[in-house]
RNA sequence: GCGCCCGUAGCUCAAUUGGAUAGAGCGCUUGACUACGGAUCAGGAGGUUAGGGGUUCGACUCCUCUCGGGCGCGCCA
């Protein structure tokens, strides 16, 4: 158990015995605390607590004080207007040490009810290749699979490709049209964009191109052998070539259930809306309509125009008669639900969507899904001008180019530096960091805004980056290179005696209690900042305590903190998608 | 017009969901025995959290108004 939870149980207890019932007991909350000239943990409890108790909340927590045991830990102080502050003493972070040195888990305890959880990330379109628009969903919603897992959920990540939409009868119109055989067996993926660009551009200028492109879109999804047999070879092509991008990302999926995997169950989806009156015919389309049970303002069918309150419905069936990704979405839910039998699905994609998602997690419901479904919505990735990312020419940069920049970066960066003898050593070293930087710099801003994606600041690999992380890693484990002998620590033998050990051994402690918090609010970036203060405090650590000059305790001591440290920082890092090099 | 999000050090970002004197990195600045790896460390300067009002023991966080920005609003995904 977590330092933290057994303060938590003992200060629940303690309550309890000072008179204050069950259920406000169980509300009591402690945490770390804000600054270290309070302890280590402190709570809240007294003042929380002390009007319902009938009591000052100085009085209160004398009586707190008095109750709870803690001398096996630390001691408690009273402060300011009622905190009740614990500090924790060496001997107690030492015992901690010894538990986590045989832990696999490096203090971190599964989750006492494991959910089956659908996590749905990166959903590229098949014809056209990932650019930074992708770049987010796929790093958080990566994160948050191998941190799911790891607490352990039974955790299923699903690829919802765009294989099935409007940019398919572009992409169809062009083939038939100006397909080059040489280009696209060169470079697949750059061919498929140039005939869906082709179609796109042709079909702003001239309104007939449009419709045909929809009658292309049509007769496949009716079963078109023809427009099938090129939809195949797309969505395969197409899918070869993601797949050298999620494998140079170390991103990889359990499915890649696209929209068409769907197509089968659509009509049924309506049909049944249908019948159950949640949707009706409206101006040739069936629509969803408001349930009627929310208040207007937050009713996500509802839209207020002109001082009066207007339906806005959720379309499921188009006037021509074609579905569309409300409809998907549905029958997406449902498969999920039925066939995958899961408790949550969790999508990770930009908050433009975030209206889309609120009505379909109320038709969700309305139909009796029982599932907790969650928009993981995330900002927009900006350029060094505040505005949204673009080219020089005005498109969207590529992703591949994103990743191919800032390897660049990382080789020049580790010029003169890296202690690589082999130039294939320091260009697999490059594009370890290059990408490992762009990763950690997405995962330690706040998912819901909008950062600046400056390349120059990821040049200096300085500061609060993902070379940090792993250079701090590395001299962990150098130390271990130069011992030359095997390590083994005498987990009996360990005394915290420096300052900065004990601060390393609180940081390292902490670990087990930060992992949990990171899914309570979809938050990666609290792990990065976890494992930033974490290399702080071991850098510290470093400079001031010599570990190989060390003798006896003191050096077994020494070089279990930085034992410790090294598979923390790799676990950590790991639940990131970030690998870590032994040398650098 | 309506809805959602945002405004924090010169710059880029945090702040464990209402806690104590708002923290990091970059930049600036003063230092660190030719160093168990200097991609490092110790220190300094830098703030009316856009602004006003309110709620309470306590507000960057909740409510309200003003200013300034982003995004979304019936057959795209």
């Amino acid at each position: 158990m977590t330092l933290l939870r057994v303060l938590q149980e003992r200060l629940r207890a303690a309550c309890i015995d000072c008179g204050i019932d069950e259920a406000d007991a169980g509300r009591v909350s402690l945490s770390h605390a804000a600054d270290l000239r309070f302890g280590d943990y402190q709570s809240n409890v007294a003042m929380v607590l002390a009007k319902s108790a009938k009591r000052s909340p100085r009085d209160l927590a004398e009586a707190l004080k008095a109750s709870i045991e803690v001398d096996d830990i630390g001691e408690v102080e009273i402060a300011g207007p009622g905190f009740l502050n614990f500090r924790v003493n060496s001997p107690a972070y030492a015992e901690r040490l010894s538990e986590l040195l045989d832990d696999e888990r490096l203090g971190v305890e599964q989750v006492e009810i494991p959910r089956r959880i659908v996590i749905d990330f990166s959903a590229p379109n098949v014809a056209k290749p990932m650019h930074v628009g992708h770049l987010r969903s796929t790093f958080i919603g990566d994160s948050l699979v191998r941190i799911g897992r790891f607490v352990g959920h039974d955790v299923v990540s699903d690829n919802h490709i765009g294989d099935w939409g409007t940019q398919f009868g572009m992409v169809i119109w062009s083939w038939k049209r100006s397909l080059d055989r040489e280009a696209l067996e060169g470079n697949p993926l750059n061919e498929l964009l140039r005939l869906y660009r082709a179609a796109s551009d042709k079909c702003g200028e001239d309104d007939a191109i449009r419709e045909e492109c929809r009658q292309e879109l049509v007769a496949l999804q009716q079963g078109d052998e023809e427009n099938l047999e090129i939809w195949r070879e797309c969505v395969s092509l197409s899918r070869e070539g993601l797949e050298v991008i999620y494998d140079r990302l170390g991103v990889s999926f359990d499915h890649w259930l696209g929209e068409s995997s769907y197509n089968e169950r659509l009509s049924d989806v309506v049909d049944d809306l249908l019948e159950k009156g949640l949707a009706r015919e409206s101006d040739g389309a069936v629509c969803v309509f408001s349930g009627g049970s929310e208040d207007p303002g937050v009713d996500p069918f509802k839209i207020q125009k002109d001082g009066d309150w207007e339906d806005k419905p959720m379309i499921v069936r188009k006037s021509d008669g074609a579905f569309n990704y409300a409809t998907t979405d549905i029958a997406t839910v449902d498969y999920r639900s039925e066939e995958l039998r899961a408790d949550a699905a969790w999508y990770v994609v930009d908050h433009r969507q975030g209206d889309h998602f609120r009505q379909l997690f109320s038709v969700a419901e309305r139909r009796g899904r029982r599932m907790d479904l969650e928009h993981i919505s995330f900002g927009t990735i900006l350029g060094k001008d505040g505005k949204p990312l673009k080219t020089r020419s005005g498109d969207l940069p590529l992703l591949s180019d994103l990743l191919d920049d800032a390897v660049q970066a990382a080789r020049q960066s580790s010029e003169g530096r890296s202690q690589l003898e082999k130039e294939e050593e320091r260009d697999a070293l490059a594009e370890l960091i290059g990408i490992s930087a762009i990763k950690f710099m997405e995962l330690s801003h706040h998912r819901t805004s909008d950062y600046i994606f400056d390349l120059d600041k990821m040049v200096s690999m300085e500061g609060d980056t993902a070379p940090y992380l792993q250079y701090s890693y590395v001299r962990c484990r150098s130390i271990f290179a130069k011992l030359g002998e095997d390590y083994v620590a005498d987990r009996d033998d360990l005394e915290l005696r420096d300052d900065r050990e004990v601060h390393l051994a609180r940081m390292l402690v902490r670990f087990g209690e930060m992992v949990p918090v990171v899914l309570e609010g979809f938050r990666p970036n609290l792990l990065a900042g976890y494992l930033l203060e974490l290399a702080r405090a071991y850098h510290s650590f470093f400079q001031s305590c010599p570990v190989l000059k060390s003798e006896g305790s003191v050096k077994n001591t020494r070089l279990t903190l930085c034992d410790l440290t090294a598979r923390v920082l790799r676990q950590g890092l790991r639940l990131l998608g970030i690998e870590v090099p032994e040398r650098m």
